[in-house]
RNA sequence: GGGGAGAUGCCCGAGUGGUCAAAGGGAGCAGACUGUAAAUCUGCCGGCUGAUGCCUACAGAGGUUCAAACCCUCUUCUCCCCA
């Protein structure tokens, strides 16, 4: 008796949106052995310790961790607070700050926080790496480093390219892979799940748990989802990213700005819709047939949906339709009390009460560029006075609405 | 250990004593256009201000000078060549 589906079955959802497996035979072998022993995979994934404000682009990769374990698999969700603890200055003059050990557990709230909006909070092990790593003596580290070479090391792409483009590279960089490939035999993993810039290290981590007499793991890789700006991969230092805890009207927002040769991609790595349907929406806006913009709608309620309220969901779209569309104001505006102590108040003042903008400077400019609307009346001199009426309405371009109630 | 080059605004990058808040490009923001996006065009793009005015800024600290991103000294960091 066991409680897994049969192989075939498990094969075939796992592959959907599945950029590459190391490999493919490897893991239904995995998974035949589990089927017929009763036995979880334990599958594995590692993140880093800073900056736990997860997007669409991590949740593709956990997505599919939650995809094993609807299968009765077993996930750990790594978190590498040995070298975040350390701290890196390497990459550029971009510092990877040095974490204390309790930032490194408050860090693992937030991301416990987020990612248990996809996870499985009852089938997820959280582990730190420095549980193994922080006991290990010089002796076992030195050993560690000499399973592998320099020059296997420096195949990694993105090493060549900034050794060639002579742009540091930390010794600690440099033998970070080392230590994540060891994070897989000390967990004994049987598969350790990756978007595609991970392929490196987690190919190491097969080879290293080779070294260690461990069967080694599958290594299965995610394609990198493109940022809303169509360029870059999603990333929040490159604010292309649509955040799984951003508000629904953002979310709807940002995904509508991805440029539509993303649409499909964007489908398939953030949203549950079948393979069929998705081969026939590309059909549909390869030939012309549908506007992209309507599947971008669906998209985009889809998305939503995964991390709201389906009733989120239209009233997002209402929203934007109202500002984007018909260039109207939305009913559901952020309501901000001002207090104008039954005086006018100088325009730019009351955008900075507003928070709308960052200085008097950027409002002055956003006013002669004619951005700034009082009840829907375009204020063209940012020296204007506003009186506290009781219905008031401030617009900051088309994205910054705001109802102030004078008090 | 020796020798050489370099660190400029969000990023890339020009500037080598005053005309520098600093060319140019990218990104971003706003406006026009529009079927969402894109493309195109226009404006903006350190802060304060009514201002042709002030403050902060060219890795950091100090110095020379009427005047410094630019010259000098030290410090920190990076790259290259040789060992």
């Amino acid at each position: 008796m066991n409680t897994f589906a049969p192989v075939k079955e498990q094969m075939d959802l796992l592959l959907r949106g599945a950029l590459e497996i190391i490999s493919e035979e490897e893991l239904e072998k995995k998974l035949e052995k589990s089927y017929s022993s009763g036995r979880p995979l334990i599958i594995k994934q590692g993140f880093d310790p800073s900056a736990p404000d997860l997007h669409l682009g991590h949740a593709v990769t956990i997505r599919k961790l939650r995809q094993f374990q609807q299968l009765g698999h077993h996930v750990i969700f790594v978190i590498g607070d040995f070298t975040g603890m350390v701290g890196d200055p390497s990459g550029r003059s971009k510092t990877r700050p040095k974490l204390t050990r309790e930032e490194v557990l408050e860090n693992a709230e937030t991301y416990k926080a987020q990612v248990f909006k996809i996870l499985d909070r009852g089938k997820t092990e959280i582990r730190f790496n420095s549980e193994w790593h922080g006991k290990k003596d010089i002796y076992q580290f030195l050993e560690l480093t000499s399973k592998y070479t320099v020059a296997r090391m420096l195949e990694r792409d993105d090493f060549l390219n900034r050794y060639q483009a002579g742009e540091p590279i930390s010794m600690l960089e440099f033998l970070y892979p080392l230590l994540q490939a060891y994070d897989s035999v000390a967990l004994k993993a049987d598969v350790e799940m990756g978007g595609l810039d991970q392929k490196f290290n987690l190919l190491l981590g097969r080879k290293i748990q080779g070294e260690f007499n461990i069967e080694p793991q599958v290594v299965f890789l995610m394609p990198l989802l493109i940022g809303t700006d169509g360029t870059q991969k999603m990333s929040k230092s490159l604010d292309n990213y649509v955040g799984i805890c951003d508000r629904p009207e953002d979310m709807y927002g940002r995904v509508m700005s991805i440029p539509d040769e993303l649409i499909v991609d964007y489908y398939t790595l953030a949203t549950d819709v079948p393979a069929s349907e998705i081969t026939s929406i590309q059909k549909e806006i390869a030939n012309g047939s549908v506007n992209p913009m309507e599947y971008k709608q669906r998209l985009a309620r889809e998305i939503i949906e995964l991390y709201h309220k389906p009733e989120d969901a239209i009233r997002a779209e209402n929203d934007f339709l109202t500002r984007f569309r018909h260039r109207e104001i939305p009913d559901d505006l952020p309501e901000v009390e001002v207090s104008f102590a039954n005086q006018p108040m100088p325009i730019l003042d009351l955008m900075i009460v507003c928070g709308s903008i960052s200085s008097k400077g950027e409002g002055r400019r956003l006013v002669q560029g004619g951005a700034v609307k009082v009840n829907r009346e375009k204020i063209s001199d940012f020296r204007a006075m506003i009186e506290p009426l009781d219905d008031l309405i401030l617009q900051v371009g088309k994205r910054k609405i705001y109802r102030i109630i004078p008090s």
